[in-house]
DNA sequence: TTTTGATGTCATGCT
DNA sequence: TTAGCATGACATCAA
């Protein structure tokens, strides 16, 4: 039995292995970190929920990140991931790994079961070789030999716990330390292996060791956090010095970077469950996990370094921020997220932050973030940019997707129209919100500066004057001050909307898809006057959209020409620099050329023995190197040049 | 009162 | 033919 296991263990982790190879990524990681035992999931086999390359598949997807039916709870969880995994995206290419931490959980996941779901408390739980219980006897016979093996036949794939998130990433660098002397052989590997090859193999190393080495890491997470907490804001140099120092002190510093890029999701994991879960673990030890949580939230570079505190929150952060206690670290947390991932969010303020700043004040105010600080972050004109990026309603998210991804390839999240931002607050915040409407939502974001008349209730009529507004008292009557304001707030057609009994918002027109709008003209038994109204008010806003669109294309494009214009004048100076100082030079060595010649003439004789004149005769240079003295050519030498022009131009007339 | 930027809307061409 | 997009032009509002 023991044998069939070990083999069977063998041909997951080689599958796993080829699996990884292909690019497929076996992130069995992510369901371990939150619930369940990744060893009940390993011993339910290939048949497991865990295996969940259909959902990797799905996730890049935009319907696509549900969760495995197993795992509904994490579905939240899962949006919020697939947001920071696209914003990650921006940023340098991230390699899966989660194979390597699938695999150390083999090792080291005896006492999961026992400990928690959890994967950030596996410093201490890596003790669960020597956990009691019978299965964690049993799987501690094996599991080390696996793991051996893993680390022994497979350098190049090496083992790598990604649970052990930012724990592991604070206490490599003692325990690697340590050891170095006590595992030559696998760090002789390390240093042949590529960069993750070695950061896994670190980790597996470091779950392989003794557990009693265990014990002062969790002493020394506290160290190293305290002493990068220590950072301020504006120490980022000095924090490069010390990433520097450590870099010079251990070379698997770097992979211990790239592996909290790829360990993320296990901080999500932790977060969410102490936020979510409310896990006893959390309630046991809230420091630690609050401390983990955030410094992996940072390890993946969630914030520019000198990025305001609402601009972290502005940031992919947006989804954790609550959970992992952001918002009370801000300036740390800048000065770890600038170190350790600084260039993804450099991508990100490139591509512009506007796709994630439409996180919705409503899912902020349900993660518990005031949305004050968001709008700190846009302009102060209430572009309806956010307005269309915020079309939560949208019912057919599917379709604004397929008519502005083209131009949301390089603009994603700059002008809102991405349908990816549509369709996220349409879930989210929904599921946060339940009274929300969309009504309410047009209103509050639909910008449409003063259009709507309360005058347009008296006279209905299609055409609006526009100048009505001032022309209506504002204090007519204070009872209906407040519908009145309302009502000002609505658009046009929204007004006109509602004048004809229309029960449809002019988001819901506007976003949904062609056929459910056919259908809506169809089958609700409209009159011709609302269809054309409704057809009006489609129109109105998509062609709004691409007003807004249009702008934003035009004023990049200004921008680009201003730019392409600075370098321009920048090369156009340069290269006259450039002129001046050959041009100097050629003098300088037009001066030297004439008196060498001088001085080697006056060295030389003629026939009669007398020195020659330096205004008859000069030097020239041949080809070959040889200099040759040659009378200085008169004017008829120039005649004749001026002859030959003169024939050329001859021939040119004829 | 004028200027200017932002925005909505319409017309038109193109896909 | 229709829907949607892109864009120039114009109108309006507000600072």
């Amino acid at each position: 039995m023991q044998i069939a296991k070990k083999y069977f263990t063998e041909g997951l982790i080689q599958l796993t292995i080829l699996l990884s190879l292909i690019g497929v990524r076996v992130d069995i990681d992510s369901y371990l970190s939150g619930y369940y035992s990744p060893l009940i999931e390993i011993n339910l086999g290939p048949s497991s929920a865990y295996t969940q390359t259909p959902f990797h598949n799905l996730r890049d997807t935009l319907d696509g990140y549900s969760v495995h039916p197993k795992c509904p709870e994490l579905d939240y969880f899962f949006a919020s991931r697939r947001l920071l995994d696209e914003v990650r995206t921006l940023g340098s290419p991230r390699f899966p790994t989660q194979l390597n931490a699938w695999l150390v959980h083999q090792v080291s996941a005896t006492d999961k079961a026992d400990c928690g779901p959890s994967t950030s408390n596996n410093t201490d739980t890596n003790t669960g070789l020597e956990s009691p219980g019978d299965e964690a006897r049993v799987e501690g016979e094996h599991l080390p030999d696996s793991g051996r093996e893993v680390c022994q036949t497979t350098p190049e794939v090496g083992q790598r716990p990604c649970n052990s998130g930012a724990c592991g990433f604070l206490k490599e660098e003692d325990e690697v330390k340590v050891k170095e002397e006590e595992e030559p052989a696998p760090l002789t590997q390390l240093a042949h292996s590529s960069t993750l090859e070695q950061e896994s193999m670190l980790e597996g190393i470091t779950a392989l060791s003794d557990p009693a080495s265990h014990h002062p890491p969790t002493i020394d997470i506290d160290q190293h956090w305290n002493s990068l907490l220590s950072l301020s804001v504006t120490d980022l140099d000095d924090l490069d010095t010390l990433v520097t120092e450590r870099l010079s002190d251990l070379d698997t510093d770097i992979t211990t970077a790239i592996s909290q890029d790829v360990s993320l999701h296990d901080a999500m994991v932790t977060s969410v469950g102490a936020f979510g879960a409310a896990s006893e673990r959390a309630e046991s030890r809230p420091v630690n996990q609050q401390q983990r949580a955030l410094f992996r939230l940072e390890s993946t570079g969630s914030s520019h370094s000198d990025a305001s505190p609402g601009m972290a929150l502005g940031l992919a952060a947006l989804p954790f921020a609550s959970v992992c206690n952001l918002t009370g670290n801000a300036s740390q947390h800048s000065a770890l997220g600038g170190c350790l991932d600084e260039a993804v969010f450099d991508q990100i303020n490139q591509l512009g932050l506007e796709g994630l700043d439409t996180m919705d004040t409503q899912l902020m105010g349900c993660l518990g973030i005031d949305p004050q600080v968001l709008e700190d972050l846009d302009s102060d004109s209430g572009l309806s940019l956010e307005s269309s990026s915020g079309g939560p309603v949208s019912p057919g998210s599917s379709e604004m997707s397929s008519s502005s991804s083209s131009y949301c390839e390089d603009e994603c999240g700059a002008t809102g129209y991405s349908s990816e931002v549509d369709s996220v607050p349409s879930k989210g915040i929904m599921d946060c919100t339940t009274t929300w409407s969309p009504i309410d939502l047009s209103e509050s974001v639909w910008h449409d500066h003063s259009y709507s008349s309360p005058a347009f209730f008296d006279q209905p009529s299609v055409t609006l004057p526009h100048k009505g507004i001032k022309e209506e008292p504002l204090s007519d009557d204070d009872d209906d001050d407040g519908s009145r304001l309302d009502d000002r707030e609505l658009s046009r057609d929204e007004l006109r909307a509602r004048a004809m009994c229309i029960p449809f918002s002019v988001l819901q027109i506007v976003n949904m898809p062609v056929e459910e709008f056919l259908e809506v003209l169809d089958g609700h038994g409209f009159s011709p006057d609302q269809v054309t109204l409704l057809r009006d008010i489609r129109r109105r806003g998509k062609n709004k959209l691409a007003a807004q669109n249009c702008r934003k294309r035009k004023l990049d494009a200004i921008t680009g020409l201003q730019e392409e214009v600075e370098r321009l004048h920048a090369q156009r100076d340069r290269l006259l620099r450039e002129k001046q100082l050959t041009a100097k030079t050629m003098g300088a060595v037009g001066q030297q050329i004439k008196q060498l010649t001088r001085d080697v003439l006056a060295r030389l004789r003629d026939d009669s023995g007398q020195p020659l004149n330096p205004e008859r005769f000069t030097l020239q240079c041949g080809a070959n190197g040889r200099v040759v003295v040659q009378p200085v050519r008169r004017p008829a030498v120039s005649t004749s040049t001026g002859n030959k022009t003169d024939k050329r131009k001859k021939e040119k007339k004829q």
